[in-house]
DNA sequence: GTCTATACACCGATAGAC
DNA sequence: GTCTATCGGTGTATAGAC
């Protein structure tokens, strides 16, 4: 796994060959397939442990919250673009599912569900309930990482915008339960 | 082309190979070196002709943009968002760049920039000057596409919920005004 | 000029020897 | 469990027929 994750920051995720990935732990390609059904099954694996790893942050970011609703969605936001910007090939697997032929399976894509679901059950108390509610400041966030990595890696032309785009966020929707 | 572009829809973008795009105009796949330099060249052609029909359909658009900020943005964001949902492939190769090795020349990418700056002449007028502005609707709208197709292609979750981002936005914009 | 035929290096994957 | 040998398929390149 650490080999694949290798080629893949260093080639590219789609470029990563299974020839290259047993040349770094001294093996022939062949002889992978010992240890996985197939290249897809490498790429499941990635995934799973992307999520994996993203799912632990993000419960250390849910440990110390803070009660307000702005700041907790700014907790958030910081946290998935902080991760994106910081690891962009685990987000293109994770988020931008873009590999040929490759769907996670139930096993891998379950830590996924599990971050969704704890966001839900936080944000909830602190007065988001609506999913149409959660799903624009999904896109709204999702925007910003995708936008960035695409026109300005490494930059900050986007991520900057983040403190605006909460209070945005947040000012609408105090302005629809009046 | 045409033959390109069906393979794409059909296989997917990534997916596309010299043989099927030859099998389907009834030549072998070395004849196509006659007319293009490398698969990649098939790749911005098809990158230059998709912004092309891009820049004609939002021309269209600007011929008759109402006068008001918020009716502006809605027609671009619909336009855009429609665009995408409609031609899936197409917003895949303009926007998300996820082609291993292609990068477009300049002829194909001017086309798009052309769009990007009549754009932004025509938010000028209706009170957008900013980048930071553009930045953030642009942000937004594609996040809202994005989002869409990622999660639920076909279906309208996510567009749905343009007109009340583009509410969102321009009262942000308002109330920074003030 | 435009095509066919053929070849090369690389890919994921499989069979079978050890 | 790891290897060698090999398969069909890919992008790419070139020689040569018409």
């Amino acid at each position: 796994m650490d080999a694949a994750w290798e080629v893949a920051r260093e080639r590219g995720l789609a470029e990563i060959t299974l020839r290259e990935i047993a040349d770094r732990i001294g093996m022939r390609a062949p002889s992978l397939y010992t240890h996985v059904a197939s290249k897809n099954a490498i790429y499941d694996a990635m995934f799973g442990e992307a999520w994996t790893q993203y799912a632990d942050e993000v419960s250390r970011v849910e440990a110390d919250l803070p009660q307000d609703l702005a700041g907790t969605l700014r907790a958030y936001a910081d946290h998935f673009v902080g991760f994106a910007t910081r690891e962009p090939v685990k987000h293109l697997l994770m988020n931008q599912r873009t590999i040929p032929g490759f769907e996670p399976s139930a096993d891998s894509y379950a830590p996924a569900v599990a971050v969704m679901t704890s966001f839900a059950e936080h944000l909830a108390p602190r007065g988001i309930t609506a999913q149409e509610d959660v799903d624009l400041f999904v896109a709204l966030v999702g925007g910003i990482a995708d936008t960035q990595l695409a026109n300005e890696p490494g930059g900050d032309r986007w991520t900057r915008l983040i403190p605006r785009a909460i209070d945005m966020f947040v000012r609408d929707l105090e302005d629809r339960n009046r």
